[in-house]
RNA sequence: GGCCCCUUCGUCUAGCGGCCUAGGACGCUGCCCUUUCAAGGCAGAGAUCACGGGUUCGAAUCCCGUAGGGGGCGCCA
């Protein structure tokens, strides 16, 4: 049988780096086997609509690579594949249930279920504790409501909900792929809203019409819907379906260990993307949160993700985010681009003040060193101008055993030497450096340190001294040197 | 709170009864590279495998309990 798993987000404005996973699993699913990937659109909430939202789900997916085989803007033969255009849909497989027993319509307050408890009955009665909060949210009084009273009042015209019926003997049982056997008390299982109000189905309701419908063969979502699994199975049971494959992914976990959220930093891949990680880095690394490949690889390009994934080897404990990682792997990938491409990437975030600078040769220089690519305005800044007001001290080096005294005579040496150069480039400028090194006995680094320090003012450079010089030209690499001297001098 | 799930270095993880004196990666520390700080290469520190009981000749691996964490209990998904 084909392989169709599915991706569906509900339209928030964004995505989430955890749905992306979620996406990014299904995607993978489908694509090892052969199989088709879904996309669908879960807008049942139209307190929640946000504007513009589906573009963001497209572009999304379109950027990471992450193509579907049908969906709303491709269409497909289990259409439509936006939840809102299916109400009808709905509505029928509600009624089928309404009439086989499975469901009942409640008509019941919104607020109704907070009531106290009236006159203690007909409360489910747990662990003998007076005051004790009850199990279920709803006590399922209009289930018992006869069919004369469920005349009067549609009669009356009052509005109302259908609810699944569940028996609340026995237990009910499922596999998940990930966490095995799963078993529950049925009183545990609340009479769960299909249908709201407004007609618009429940998630509850609504994600189990449509896997069938849609002939989905395998549902990866997150494991906070493992609670609720019993119930979308007695749904399936009470249509006579079989039920698809259930695969629960563990979580991704913030940096305190609650999900991850908006408050604890960047939860959207827009934010990541905004900041110059790569889009294959950033499924590269989520790929790695709850799935390993049973080897030492940890560096993916798409298609080796594609030959290696295997659901198989999906974990079940959650997992941190970590963005220091991220941002190795994304370094890597960087690395791994051609210099076009990177200096593409790095283009739009160069400050200004550098017009002086070949742009082009300075992203060659620092494609090896960039791991966030918003990281280079600081990284650069010293290149456009120079903070003058630098410590002295930098130039001790222990290291390269280098002294106040050995820089300033260094560096007085280099200016006459610099100046005098027939030809400014890279070469040049070495072959000098080497040269005067040789000639005074000195090992090339602590030639280079004082250069460095008096042309950027910094200990840590994105590229070497040498790309400094050639960079900065010989007229202002000059008058920084002469800048260092005096500082030294003075000192 | 009743229920479900999870628990190996700071973090991501390998491990599915003997190969584990627990392996890799990020991060951290040190060394080397002497076309340089960085990058790269190499090395090191870092986990009594949450804890307590079992089962077994033998347990990180199986069973039971405890603790901690997470989820969920919505006319949200």
């Amino acid at each position: 049988m084909e392989i169709r798993t599915r991706f569906a987000p509900s339209p928030t404005g964004y995505m989430h780096i955890g749905n992306l996973r979620t996406a990014l699993y299904a995607w993978l699913h489908a694509r090892k086997n052969g199989g088709k990937f879904i996309l669908r659109i879960e807008d049942t909430d139209q307190a929640r609509l946000v504007e513009d939202s589906v573009r963001v789900i497209y572009e999304s997916l379109r950027v990471t690579g992450l193509d579907h085989d049908e969906g709303p803007d491709k269409g497909g033969p289990v259409g439509p594949y936006v939840q809102s255009e299916r109400r009808p849909v709905y509505r029928e497989y509600a009624d089928k249930l309404l009439a086989s027993g499975h469901a009942y319509r409640c008509f019941c307050d919104k607020t109704e279920k907070q009531e106290e408890p009236a006159q203690g009955e007909d409360k489910p009665q747990e662990g003998g504790e007076e005051g004790g909060a009850p199990i279920l949210g709803y006590d399922g009084r209009c289930s018992r409501l006869s069919e004369a009273e469920v005349r009067a009042n549609l009669d009356k015209g009052l509005p109302f909900v259908v609810r699944q019926r569940i028996e609340k003997e026995g237990t009910t049982s499922f596999k998940d792929f990930i966490y095995g056997d799963i078993t529950v008390d049925n009183k545990q299982l609340d009479d769960q809203i299909l249908l709201k109000r407004d007609g618009f189905p429940t998630y509850n309701f609504a994600n189990v019409v449509d896997d069938h419908l849609m002939g989905i063969t395998h549902v990866m979502r997150g494991c906070e819907y493992l609670s609720s699994t019993p119930k979308y199975i007695l749904l399936y049971k009470a249509f006579g379906w079989d039920y698809p494959e259930h695969i629960h992914l563990p979580h991704i976990l913030g940096p305190s260990g609650k999900k991850l959220s908006k408050r604890e930093g960047s939860v959207a891949l827009s934010d990541f993307l905004n900041r110059g990680y790569l889009p294959e880095a950033v499924l590269n690394y989520i790929a790695l949160l709850g799935w390993n490949p049973g080897t030492e690889q940890e560096y993916f390009t798409m298609p080796d993700l594609v030959k290696t994934f295997d659901v198989a080897r999906i974990g079940k404990a959650p997992a941190t985010f970590d963005e220091v990682k991220l941002a190795w792997l994304n370094g890597q990938h960087i690395k791994a681009l051609p210099a076009e491409k990177a200096h593409e990437l790095f283009a739009g975030f160069y400050p200004a003040g550098l017009e002086s600078v070949d742009l082009k040769r300075l992203s060659a220089h620092i494609q090896g060193k960039v791991e966030k690519p918003c990281d280079i305005p600081q990284m650069v800044s010293f290149l456009a101008k120079l903070d003058e007001g630098y410590s002295p001290e930098l130039f001790v080096n222990k290291k390269n055993k280098t002294t106040r005294e050995g820089c300033l005579a260094t560096l007085a040496d280099l200016k006459p030497l610099l100046s005098g150069l027939p030809a400014w480039d890279y070469q040049a400028i070495l072959d000098s450096l080497t040269a005067y090194a040789g000639g005074k006995g000195l090992k090339i680094g602590a030639v280079m340190w004082p250069l460095r320090i008096a042309l950027s003012g910094q200990t840590v450079t994105p590229t070497g001294a040498v790309e400094i010089a050639e960079l900065l030209g010989r007229e202002e690499a000059v008058r920084r040197l002469d800048l260092g001297m005096g500082k030294l001098g003075a000192g």
